[in-house]
DNA sequence: AATCGATAGTTACGATTGTAACTAATAGGC
DNA sequence: GCCTATTAGTTACAATCGTAACTATCGATT
């Protein structure tokens, strides 16, 4: 039907786009309608609950690869939802040492208990082999990544 | 170092979502700098030309996975740009067949090699057996996509 | 210690997005 | 032939996002 080789259905870039807000979708449904969370409040505690420490807003955006204005914005709802505390340096003032309050590392643990519901229903959805390739394709993209990074 | 099991970085929504930002951004950088155009229209554009047919907005969307305000602005963009017509349908008003122009055909000709040329350097920055995994695992996302599609 | 440049974080602003409401047109039941 | 429900497409509106500008702080150079 088509009278070029070129068919978007066959183009990576295109393909990855749509599979990602698939997946991504369906999982911010869940912590949307569990804790009326967005998505960068929802890495922002993910950051912190996982490293277990504190950390500034500026490792968190390098750590979940968001802007730093979202970091700001999310930093700043977790804070006033009581989940968050900030405490400033002493030495160097510009810093903002960041960490989950109690009532955060609670809800912590809940989104990541979704979470590793979630991936293993992914797992079960597309059969185990098929996400193994997936996550050697998506190993490789993140190579690529960190290749063109360091410029 | 972390506390818990959860890994922001082995989460597959997270990694798919970043892995795909990052294909995405450095191909649009192309089209946009060298064609001022959006992804909706490139996307417009692309379903309109690989179909080779006339299509309505709906079917466009549909195809490329489109919001239809997208659909509808990216189609008025390109009509403004004299890239693309409509033609009415004299049986059922409600639907618009649209179709490129002599002029919109040559920009997505245009568009096509560059993807065909992004396409061969992911192939070659991520090697082929990565591709061919990423692939089979994007597969298998798409088959749960059109599975739960179907109520 | 005064200045320049760099860095952490915030905010103003414009652009883009989706939801929902809207218009226009058709189809189907009765 | 109506009345209702449905569909195609547009638009108003609010929310979200990134760029760029901004404040505040620090280090280094002189």
């Amino acid at each position: 039907m088509a009278r070029h080789g070129f068919e978007l259905e066959t183009f990576l870039p295109y393909r990855l786009n749509r599979a990602a807000e698939y997946v991504a979708l369906r999982f911010a449904a869940q912590y949307k309608a569990r804790f009326e969370l967005t998505r960068p409040e929802w890495r922002t505690l993910a950051a912190l609950g996982s490293s277990g420490r504190m950390m500034t807003a500026t490792e968190i955006g390098a750590h979940s690869s968001m802007h730093k204005t979202k970091v700001s914005r999310a930093v700043f709802a977790l804070e006033q939802r009581r989940w968050l505390k900030r405490e400033e340096d002493g030495r160097d003032r510009r810093f903002e040492h960041l960490a989950l309050t109690p009532a955060g590392e609670r809800a912590y643990e809940e989104l990541t208990e979704l979470a590793g519901a979630y991936q293993a229903e992914l797992v079960s959805m597309l059969g185990k082999e098929n996400v193994e390739a997936l996550s050697a394709g998506l190993r490789a993209v993140e190579r690529a990544m960190r290749m063109s990074a360091r410029r």
